[in-house]
Parts: structure tokens; sequence; C-alpha cells
RNA sequence: GCCUCCAUCGUCUAGCGGCCUAGGACGUCACCCUUUCAAGGUGAAGGUCGCGGGUUCGAAUCCCGCUGGGGGUACCA
């Protein structure tokens, strides 16, 4: 069994896309056959410099590779259309095409085209389809006109009764997919620039390639008849198809689109999804296990996967659901992992040194702890630490008052905190001792601990959400936790 | 418009004729834990299985129609 992922470099590689080249490398791996990556750049106009790079490296993030591709090559490359365009592979296959008469040249250009299409529709025709007239000159015919320089297409020839039929190994049930050739039109198969279009390059080279299974998105089960057609026509045996649900944007209109939705993969390494979370996600959109395993390593999905489960109906982008999964993997790492994790997005923030010293490197994994489990992504980091990691600003009057309390009460309970505190000439963990302290003195004063103690975390936060209190005391040390108890007793004097 | 695919709580899904008074998860809400926030625990609300017919002793499950949504309708993929 060979499938391929082939994806066109016209942009980032979006999640919709991953999780088509997720399905196709799950589908080899649990089958044991083998997965290719192909690059299908036969659209001069929308290439984009450096996508088919970015591709990759979004697909790997995720933990997919390939055992042929443009990188690595293979016995059936290259592996990027251009080149083999470049190469001559899809020409004699027009040609032969041409010769059984299946093909023709086409002189019609764009603009006759569209004229065409116009003069159709403002005569009430609902549906244009295209057939051109030299379909049925003979062949010696269109070759003289195309001695003469004229430009032309080699267009595929459809026939114009009958139907067309294909099965489907996730949608349309028992009896398939048919169409009615009427409904068809005579594609292009080569451009004027001699460049193949998709139908013709995708089915000669997954022909080529050996390609035994297509999962595709279903956007392409509309264009499927051609490709069954083309198959007939060169008597090759066609593969199976599976088209995949699509994955529609979150407010349910439409697919999701690389400009209407933030859904690039990369967007997502960078604000700290976890490469296990994002695989896990997606593997749930459009495919199950069973009524209530959701959580699988990626061993456990291989094991599982198999194309009968996977869904027709299309799932919605849910990115709630991804958060959560992804504070569910972030948790089940260790601390020091995380640590390590977090590090890079301190040091964007400048909040660490880069190269990272061990002195910073120790500190970071001493204060990993207070924030793991609040973590979703592993982004919010610096701004979980910067208060410890960095200076803060002396929080106001307002900020500092708890509820129910004035500023002279505040005044006098920190000044408390100040002097019972500054007793403790030793607070490496010792935060016990620090909560007795401070648990008197809520007494002393007939406070709630949740006045007190939030008092001194805006004290020495200058927030109000913060780690746990004394583990955040110890965390910033003495000197500095006391320096910022004083600071806020000025302002509340 | 035409062609085609799809249709279970707000979302992801389980379900393949009787185990369903429709199960799980996310999200939401409440309570517990608790120094804040998370995490964790417990619980609740949320679906007349899109609607209407049929087949059957029996239908979310099979059939038909309708409606709704997606996709296609390019010398783009």
């Amino acid at each position: 069994m060979r499938v391929r992922f082939a994806p066109s470099p016209t942009g980032y590689l979006h999640i919709g896309g991953v999780r088509t080249a997720l399905f196709n490398w799950l589908f080899a791996r649990h089958y044991g056959g083998q997965f290719l990556l192909r690059i299908e750049d036969t659209d001069e106009k929308r290439f984009v410099e450096g996508a088919a790079n970015d591709l990759m490296t979004s697909m790997r993030w995720v933990g997919i590779d390939w055992d042929e591709g443009p990188d690595i090559g293979g016995p059936c490359g290259p592996y990027v259309q251009s080149e083999r365009h470049a190469q001559g592979v899809y020409q004699p296959y027009a040609q032969q095409l041409l010769e059984a008469g299946l093909a023709y040249m086409s002189f019609t250009t764009e603009d006759e085209l569209a004229e065409m299409k116009a003069v159709a529709e403002a005569r009430g025709i609902k549906a244009f389809r295209f057939r051109g007239p030299e379909r049925d000159w003979p062949l010696a015919k269109q070759q003289e006109l195309a001695a003469t320089g004229k430009p032309y297409t080699v267009r595929l020839k459809t026939p114009t009764d009958g139907s067309t039929h294909f099965h489907d190994i996730v949608r349309g049930g028992e009896e398939g997919i048919r169409i009615n050739n009427a409904e068809l039109y005579d594609i292009v198969l080569l451009k004027k620039t001699t460049m193949p279009v998709y139908h013709m390059a995708h089915l000669v080279d997954d022909h080529l390639m050996g390609i035994t299974h297509v999962l595709r998105s279903d956007e392409w089960v509309s264009s499927t008849p051609y490709h069954v057609l083309l198959y007939q026509y060169f008597g090759w045996e066609a593969p199976a198809f599976a088209h995949l649900p699509p994955i529609l944007r979150a407010d349910g209109h439409g697919k999701l689109s690389k400009r209407k939705d933030d859904v690039s993969a990369n967007r997502f390494w960078e604000r700290g999804y976890l490469a296990d979370a994002m695989f896990n996600y997606l593997t749930l959109q459009g495919w199950s296990f069973d009524d209530h395993t959701e959580i699988m390593t990626r061993a456990e999905v291989v094991e599982r996967f198999t194309i009968d489960r996977v869904l027709s109906s299309p799932a919605r982008w849910n990115p709630a659901k991804l958060l959560d999964m992804n504070g569910i993997y972030i948790r089940a790492m260790a601390s020091a992992d995380v640590a390590t994790a977090i590090t890079p997005f301190l040091q964007k923030a400048s909040l660490v040194p880069t190269p990272i010293d061990d002195h910073s490197a120790a500190y970071v994994a001493k204060l990993t702890p207070l924030i793991h489990e609040r973590l979703k992504e592993l982004g919010e980091a610096p701004e979980l630490l910067d208060f410890l990691l960095g200076d803060i600003e002396t929080p106001s009057a307002e900020a500092l008052i708890p509820k129910k309390m004035d500023a002279a009460g505040t005044h006098t309970a920190l000044t408390a905190v100040h002097t019972s505190l500054s007793a403790i000439s030793e607070w490496d963990g010792q935060e016990a001792q620090l909560e007795a302290a401070l648990r008197a003195l809520c007494e002393q004063f007939e406070l709630k601990p949740g006045q007190l103690f939030g008092a001194v975390r805006v004290a020495i936060s200058n927030r109000t959400v913060a780690p746990p209190l004394f583990e955040t005391l110890t965390a910033l040390g003495r000197t500095r936790s006391l320096d910022r108890i004083a600071a806020a007793i000025t302002v509340v004097a």
C-alpha cells in the first residue's frame, strides 16, 4: 500500500492540510505501507518561494515523516512536479491520449471561452459545458494548425452520454458516486505553456509512483470523474479513493481558510502548542476510536487507526478543545522538560538571556513547578513569570487595599508583615514557616487569610492572580520580597 | 442555477434494527478543595437523533421526499 500527500506550495500549511497529511501518514503506518510527499507546483502564478520548505517543517513538527519525498529522494523521484515536467515526464502521456483520440488540441483562448460562457448565460443556458470544436477533428488537422504556431491547450475528450462511477471508501455508501457525463466538460490537461494541470500531473505521478490509495480532501470528489476517465483512457488501474471530510470554520460557514482564519500550523508552535497535542486533536477530527477514548499516544493511534472509522461528515474547528488537550499534555510532562520547553518563550520576552546561562536555567527550573499545571499554552509562561524574572512596577494603593479594608489598615498590616517576615532569616524551603507567620498576623488583626494574603500577593507581584503565595515568596527570595513589600507600604501610607 | 456530498447536545463524537428513558469529551453553570488563578473532585443544564412520510412487532440506525449546510462549476490546486 502506498499513499501520498501532495500539497501545492502556495503558502503555509494550514490545519486542514495537516489533517489530510496526518490521515495519509496514519494509513501508511497502520497498514504497513509507504507514505510519500510530493510537491505539486504546476501553478506558476500562485507559487510561493520557500513554501515547500515551510510545509515540510510543519509536517515534521506534528511528527509526520515520509518514506519518499523531495528532500530525501526515493525510487520514483523527483518528487517535485516542476522538475518532473522539466524532465519531460508528462508530455508522452498527453501524446498517447492525443494519438488515441482521447484528447485533443484546443485552440480556443481563455478570452474566447469567457465570451462563449457569457453568451450562453445571456441565452439562459444554466450550465455551460465546454467541449471544443477540435474534439472531432482528425489529429492531423489539429497538428497542422499547431504547426502554424497558434497556441493551444490539450483537453480531455469527455464522453457526452452515459455516466461515470466510482467507489469511495468514506462516502457515497455501497452504491458509490455516479455523475452523468453530460455534466462534464473537456478539462485542460496541458496548459498552453505545456505545463500539465493538476488533474493530469497528479494522476500520471500517482500511477508512476505506484499509489494505491488516494486519501484527499473532499473538495476533490467533483473532479474525481475526470480522474476515473483518465485511468480508463490510459488503461491503468485506478487507486482506491477516500475523500476526507473537511474541517469547517468555527462558525460553521465554509471551510477553514488561510486568509480568514488564523490556522497556519506554525502559528501553533509559535504559541506553544505541543506537537503531541496537535497530533492527538487532529486525529479526532473525522476519526474516532470508540465512545470514550480521546487521549492516545502516537503508537496507540497508529495501531487503532482504520480507514473504516473515518467519518464522512465535516468537523468544525474547535480551538477550545485543542487548548484543553494541550493543557493535558503539558501537565503530563516532567517539570524539567517544561522548563526547557518554556525557555525559548522566556528568551523571546527577554526575561532570560540568550543563550541561557546556568544560573538562569536553574532559576527557571525552580520556577516551573509554580506555573506548570496552570499552563495551557507554553507561550503563556512569560506573562506568568515576568514578575519573578524581572522587576515590577510598584502597585497602586487601589490594587493593594483588600476588600473591606482601608489604607490605614493595609498600611498597618503590611508593616507587620514586613517586620514579621524580616525576622525569618532563611526562606529557602521555609514556606510553612512563612505561612505560619502570616496566619498569626491574620489572627492578630482579625483578617481573613484572603485579605492579608491578597495584599501581600499584590505587593510582591503587582497582580491579583499569581501562583500560590508562599512558594512565590521563596521563589522570589527574601531580599526582593521584602523590598517589594516595603515599597508597597509607602504607597498606602 | 446546475451537479455532488453531508446531516446525533453549542462543538468534537459513540451508535451500524431491539442493549438508547441516546453514552463520552470540550465548553457552560453550581458545589467541594482552597490565600488568588489554575488543576483536581462531584454534580447539573444541554439532543422530540434537521423536518415529513414510509418499511418493520420494533428506527438515531433501512427507504423516499423536503429543508439546511459543505464542495464543485478555472489554461488554481
